[in-house]
DNA sequence: ATCGGCAACCTTACGTTGTAAGGGAACCAT
DNA sequence: ATGGTTCCCTTACAACGTAAGGTTGCCGAT
């Protein structure tokens, strides 16, 4: 006989599935399937698919966290800046092992509760290195979602579910190439567009510390 | 009898029944409801779900388009941190109307063509402006989602569909101010929480404005 | 030993979704 | 008048989330 079904093991069942074959292949009867249980079994432990889906990004935070507190014990620098910089970086990694999860997390209704926690951590490092709270809480929307280990990435929105068909949009180039001089040129130029995709397109390690360094660097100065 | 459907006739309905009652009322039969025709037929004019949610995304692209043009014409400011500003502030505008855009922006596979045109324009205006080719593809993934209007804001996902249960939150609020010392003296110093919400909890036009100021003074500062 | 109760799980069924397949009506050029 | 084309409708199906109720097997108490 099989060990009883539980919420964790649903959980973790539900994360190993979305890794494995994205989002929308993450539903009730195929979940149940994996766990060799019949659908209606998992209302017994979730209360119906918005659960599933909240159990799911509640998960995720919840590694975000330990990841977070891993690397905040690796060393004991007093620098904000480079304690807000580790704790974005750690979280990123958490993002990268669960390409799904930024979509999921913009797509919830409701705010997984240890998001508080973590927030609640960054104002605390802030406000101990002498930031108003006025600046702390703007300092948290310029963050938005890099504090989460991951940027809002209009150009590639394929961790949002699916793939992107990148050959598809390599056979319209050459079309909007003359429509689009510098664009085109600045890809000419930079030609990492197809390589290095990470979290998509560009948004390589490279780009993701840029940005971080530069709103640490433009709220220290509002600080001041 | 009426005038025969039309690939624009079907989006106009879909994005004034999207703003009406949210992207998940969207559904073919109930867009065929509205404009008065059976589900089936909007096939003739839309490659399906997927091409209508495409042809929306599109559609709101190109509402950016001409807000940001006619933004463009009003003054002929030569710099570019104000010209950038200003079409940024515009997009914000459309988003306003549209509130299930940034979601749905987000979750389509594949980028509205005018994105690259928009995306174009300020790669032109940095270039011209003196930036590198390397700084400014940093800029536009340092933008992010803030050169089309919204910020990925994680505090307040009622944008990405539904509207937020303020009132659920507000309960359960008590019980984490002692767990979140930090974060409950931020708010109470700030308390606009619950008033002005535009976009969500807090995304009001100041902390929109203030993020864009210090990017585009991050940026300024890379150049140099 | 028997019974009641209680989990955990399954079976069946319903409404809603997107959409494939084909039918019919109106129009238009020949 | 006729054949084709365009536009729309009817019917049907598979997949989804889930409400309602049935079945199994274990438990402690009698």
């Amino acid at each position: 006989m099989r060990e009883p079904l539980s919420r964790d093991r649903a959980l973790a069942a539900a994360v190993a599935l979305a890794d494995a074959e994205g989002l929308p292949a993450l539903t009730m009867r195929r979940l149940a399937a994996d766990l060799g249980v019949e659908a209606m079994s998992l209302y017994h432990h979730l209360p119906g698919k918005q659960g599933l889906l909240d159990g799911l990004a509640e998960t995720v935070v919840d590694e975000i966290g330990v990841a977070v507190a891993a690397a905040e014990s690796t060393g004991t620098d007093p620098d904000w800046r480079a304690r807000l910089r580790r704790r974005f970086l750690a979280a990123r990694q958490v993002m990268l092992r669960h390409p799904w999860a930024p979509g999921l997390l913009a797509s919830r209704p409701t705010i997984p509760f240890g998001v508080y926690g973590y927030y609640d951590a960054i104002v605390a490092t802030l406000v101990g290195a002498g930031f108003s709270h006025r600046i702390a809480h703007r300092a948290l929307h310029a963050f938005g979602s890099l504090a989460l280990g991951f940027a809002q990435e209009v150009f590639s929105p394929a961790s949002a579910g699916g793939n992107m068909d990148v050959d598809a949009v390599e056979a319209q180039l050459p079309a909007m190439a003359e429509a689009l001089p510098h664009l085109t040129a600045m890809m000419a130029a930079e030609a990492h567009a197809a390589a290095d995709p990470t979290l998509g397109w560009c948004d390589s390690q490279v780009e993701f510390e840029f940005t971080v360094d530069l709103l640490l660097d433009g709220i220290g100065r509002a600080r001041d």
